[in-house]
DNA sequence: TAGATTGTTAATCGATTAACAATC
DNA sequence: TAGATTGTTAATCGATTAACAATC
């Protein structure tokens, strides 16, 4: 299945007024879709009732006609010359990402980045409850870790199936990332989020975004080059 | 400028069989060309001395195509009917990525996931260096990370201007993320790895990358919906 | 009604891919 | 030369944007 892109499949359906519970939604949406959702969470803080693609869409630095046109996608939730009812796209856009069921997460590396992973509050502030920490080096299993103890990566299955656990997070060493990826996807995992700078090998049905910290920083150190260079003379 | 995504400005200007200096590279090729670079350094480390396009397409989990596409962003340096000198594209993609000169960057933020960022050692092997730890609690302030001592807030803009630095990495709370932004933005740093969870507003000479985990944690939750959804009746 | 704002269309733009001539 | 593989073209595909009719 697609990796950080990708289009989601779909069926083209047609759709009544509302009828858009399974409509296609392009890849590039879906991640704009976490940003309104957290974006709309500040507004509802803030007492915020309504909100107009206009000011949705500067507070999460995007176009409003990008912005409407994602919606779209989800259905038509908003009202001419008014806006958006800030609890109501909430909770569509909450249900279009799948957050209205519980989800855990498996955390499998409780190394450097594992640990600060395991005790970032973002998840758990954003629908997600890290269920169990794995670990394959026995100096870690059975240390406690953010009221969570450390468990063998052996008991991996045990621990998807009792908490029906369908998505991991891998921070491991790169040099194994690819052997617990393996041992993920036999478990039943079909979603890793992976912190390992490795290209994992999945079957299509799992998913896979990665996130390469190193990498962001040459992509900026790549525009820094840009902005510090001498212009080119003119070909002749 | 950007915020992950948007094209790269360049030249469209003429160029001879390797004068690609400064051409201009599409921002989907600059993201890829980190990966192709990690992907190169492991076949030096085998001591592989030549890959082919589909070779090293495989390992990058890119099509080939797009791969020579890329890479011809930045001049000629395959030989047909060969392939790539793994030592001779490994340089070149450094240098286009800017990471023939030495870069260093400041950490801002020390907290939880801010500490194992300051101790990840993928950042130190693959170019950078983190020549400072800024965070604004008392507490920290004069606490030693990983060799480094904590400094106070206050001496952002010495410490930029010390170093040289241009590149920040921010990690502090959301609530004062954009108010350290700005502070970044006036001691002279021109790009942000942003993993705080707001979208932050900076001038257009400035780059923001975002790395927001839960939003992962989203996207994938949006596909685990659909593999489980059922079908929905065909309309009538 | 007049003003405001959505939802959608159509144009544009950028990214991906297959195919193949060039050439080692 | 024959075989292999690059670099590039052109077609396709997907994403973004401006503009505006629909409608609250």
């Amino acid at each position: 299945m697609s990796v950080n892109g990708g289009p989601t499949g779909g069926s083209g359906a047609s759709d009544g007024a509302h009828a858009a519970a399974n409509r296609y939604v392009p890849e590039a949406t879906v991640a704009r879709l976490a940003t309104y959702f957290r974006v709309l969470g500040s507004f509802g803080e803030n007492g915020t009732t309504t909100v107009s693609s206009d000011e949705l869409a500067t507070a999460a630095g995007v176009n409003s006609a990008m912005l409407r046109k994602d919606l779209s996608f989800l259905g038509s939730y908003g009202i001419r010359g008014v806006g958006y009812d800030v609890d109501t796209l909430t909770g569509q856009i909450a249900r279009a990402l799948g957050l209205t069921v519980h989800r855990s997460v498996v955390l499998v590396g409780v190394g450097n980045l594992g640990q600060a992973l395991a005790g970032y509050a973002g998840f758990g502030s954003r629908g997600f409850h890290i269920a169990a920490l794995l670990d394959a080096d026995p100096a870690r299993v059975g240390t406690c870790i953010r009221g969570l103890v450390v468990r063998d990566i052996a008991a991996l299955a045990d621990v998807v199936h009792e908490e029906g656990i369908t998505i991991a997070v891998l921070a491991t060493p790169a040099a194994v990332a690819q052997d617990v990826c393996d041992q993920l996807v036999a478990a039943g995992i079909t979603s890793i989020l992976n912190f390992a700078p490795v290209v994992l090998s999945v079957p299509p049905h799992v998913d896979v975004r990665k996130v390469d910290l190193a990498a962001e920083l040459q992509i900026l150190s790549f525009h820094e080059s840009r902005k510090h260079a001498m212009p080119r003379p003119v070909a002749r």
